[in-house]
DNA sequence: GCCGTAAATGAATCCGTGA
DNA sequence: CTCACGGATTCATTTACGG
């Protein structure tokens, strides 16, 4: 930064709030009333970590339609016509996630759930608004309802898409955490959950409280892979609240916006008796970039792996001597256990604490087993 | 209609020839050379029964990709698939799904398949054209490619939209033969394939001869569902030609368009090697049945067991058939493996998977031993 | 030829931080 | 903004190869 401040620095630094001050400004664990696009416009920029968003699917449900500028689009008709439909529906879906857009931090992260009625305009107009589709999940439903007349596929499934702000964006993947709920093995963008049903659809009356309660699973791996603990997450669509339920049972903050007085009772009663996780409950598997930092000069300043010593490849093609700044030396050629590595094997990269091996006490480890334990040293 | 003729009812009469001089016109079982938006000009208005397109996705990669163990990922960075901008693959979107509709008869049906770089966007423009969504499809992959950096979920589907005409048309759909294809049960809009490898997957001088070519059994569950035997199939995208090969396997006309001449040439070869299955493999269970749950369907559409193919007790007493849909011809005595076995040996029940065998490389095994090689291959 | 191990490969929008 | 560099990261399947 320069010395001299024109005013569009002055300007810009006088807009820009801390991150303490513009959370403080939000309504955290609170339902707006109304209008979600409304709603979000009482929001401050850039202080959402995650939506997650839920809009309605059916075209004719017009009550739900409603033009940015307030307006009530006149759309369901017995005649009525689908190609006014399709673009009122547009209107509607480009306002909110412009909204959405708005009130998310920058490395933020978008969800949306839809069905082939609607997914397709949703995708593509969030595209068209700058969003980075990161990936599609398809919901597999266990039990769907099948297709009573038996003219099409039994639909079977919903789409979710996850979304950053652009694509350069450093968006949030607890890719780690995904991996261990996935027995050890990467998650897929494919999620088999049974849909909602049984003690955890909500009853009033003896009739459900909401035709299209999604299930709390879902919500719960979407807030586990893309937000931390603290993050504030908001659904412009709460219903029920399922997202809030789960967003307080995983230490999440959360904001809903529901027009519907009905819906905002349920859920407020609902997550009302929801408890959060207890601290060691909530804490997931960390990926080891994550870990803290330790670099291999104190590995052999420590004595875990001293000066002078050996260390080869798996197969002993190549073998290095530790020199006491914790470069590698093999015949001549020096380097960091990461760029000698990539240098012999004449690879594109190369990770230094798997590649180089030790011996210690007869058994042959790669030195990540001496970061390990310079890590659990030095825990206090 | 009315007793008057209009100049404008007797202009539309003397352009529309009889469905007969209309497939006259057709190029059946030829490759159109160039692009596809041209080449599908060139045919009549209302003349093909089934659309089935794989288009370009419109990847937008950015550097190598490397395996952890250091080897290069081999990337689509064909030529055919580079786009300048959203803007552009929109337009030449709606050019290709134009005259697909144009060439499709009142009551064909539209197949597109993409992954989430596109499909968004095919899914909106083809229902701002008309076209009326039937079903989204989620081929979800047993094998596909894992996230090699641990940055996003494994991308394991893509997604097929199958459209009709509009909301009114009287597409067709093979709901018996897809229910006797899934083991009795209602098929789902999610299917479970392996991707195209090993001997399917076509290759010149021993590189692979197309990046992106799709498995037989995906062309062969969607030509049975929306296809009569007869029926003319356009494939605007042809590539190496799966579409032509499993359309003349199952005795359903064809016609592809592709510009790439090396494409062109190994899809020729390819299909002239390919053999129509005799009439009683096609012929699919029309009435229903009373039989128990098979899941033999499965096993003949990968080709473990193919449609076609003969099957016997151990005895060899009887010999039946295997059709395409999974049931069983014995001299016109039809059924499931199960329930034709059992009618055979007039026993009050009969395990089909352990009673029927088939030859594979000169050895006689029980169909079960398919049924196990199945599921090694599609997880589950 | 068979068996066990190693290498190859598939529509992929594939790193993060600090200077 | 770029550039440098530390260092994190893979699943199912087929084909090739060595003994």
């Amino acid at each position: 930064m320069g010395v001299i401040e024109t005013k569009k620095v002055r300007a810009r630094r006088a807009v820009k709030p801390s991150a303490a001050d513009v959370r403080a400004l939000l309504p955290l664990g609170r339902i707006l009333d109304g209008d979600c696009i409304e709603a979000m416009r009482s929001l401050p920029d850039n202080s959402i970590d995650c939506v997650f968003a839920d809009p309605p699917y059916n075209l004719q449900l017009g009550g739900d339609l409603n033009r940015p500028d307030g307006s009530e689009v006149d759309a369901v008709t017995d005649h009525w016509d689908q190609f006014d439909s399709f673009r009122a529906y547009d209107e509607f879906t480009r306002a909110w996630l412009a909204e959405a857009r708005r009130v998310l931090k920058p490395d933020g992260a978008l969800w949306v759930i839809g069905s082939y009625h609607n997914i397709y305009r949703v995708g593509a107009i969030l595209q068209d608004l700058g969003f980075w589709i990161l990936n599609d999940i398809v919901w597999r439903k266990t039990n769907p309802m099948p297709n009573f007349k038996g003219t099409r596929f039994t639909n079977a499934h919903e789409t979710l898409i996850w979304a950053s702000q652009g694509e350069k964006a450093r968006y949030h993947f607890n890719y780690r955490a995904m991996k261990t709920l996935n027995d050890e093995l990467q998650m897929r963008s494919d999620w088999v959950l049974p849909i909602c049903s049984g003690g955890e659809r909500l009853k009033e009356n003896g009739k459900k409280a909401h035709p299209t309660q999604k299930p709390e699973a879902l919500l719960y791996r979407v807030l586990l892979a893309t937000t931390e603990k603290g993050d504030v997450v908001l659904d412009p669509f709460f219903g029920t609240g399922t997202t809030g339920a789960v967003a307080k049972r995983l230490g999440r903050e959360w904001i809903g916006c529901e027009r519907e007085t009905f819906y905002r009772g349920v859920a407020e009663k609902r997550i009302a008796k929801e408890l959060p996780l207890d601290e060691s409950a909530l804490t997931t598997m960390q990926a080891k970039k994550s870990a803290p930092r330790v670099a291999f000069g104190s590995v052999v300043e420590t004595g875990l792996i001293p000066a002078g010593s050996k260390v080869f490849d798996k197969k002993r093609r190549w073998t290095a001597t530790v020199r006491a700044d914790g470069s590698l030396d093999c015949g001549g050629q020096v380097g960091s256990i990461h760029g000698l590595g990539k240098e012999l094997q004449g690879a594109p990269s190369c990770n230094g604490w798997t590649f180089w091996h030790y011996e210690n006490g007869g058994e042959v480890k790669p030195v990540d087993a001496a970061r390990d334990l310079y890590r659990l040293a030095s825990e206090d």
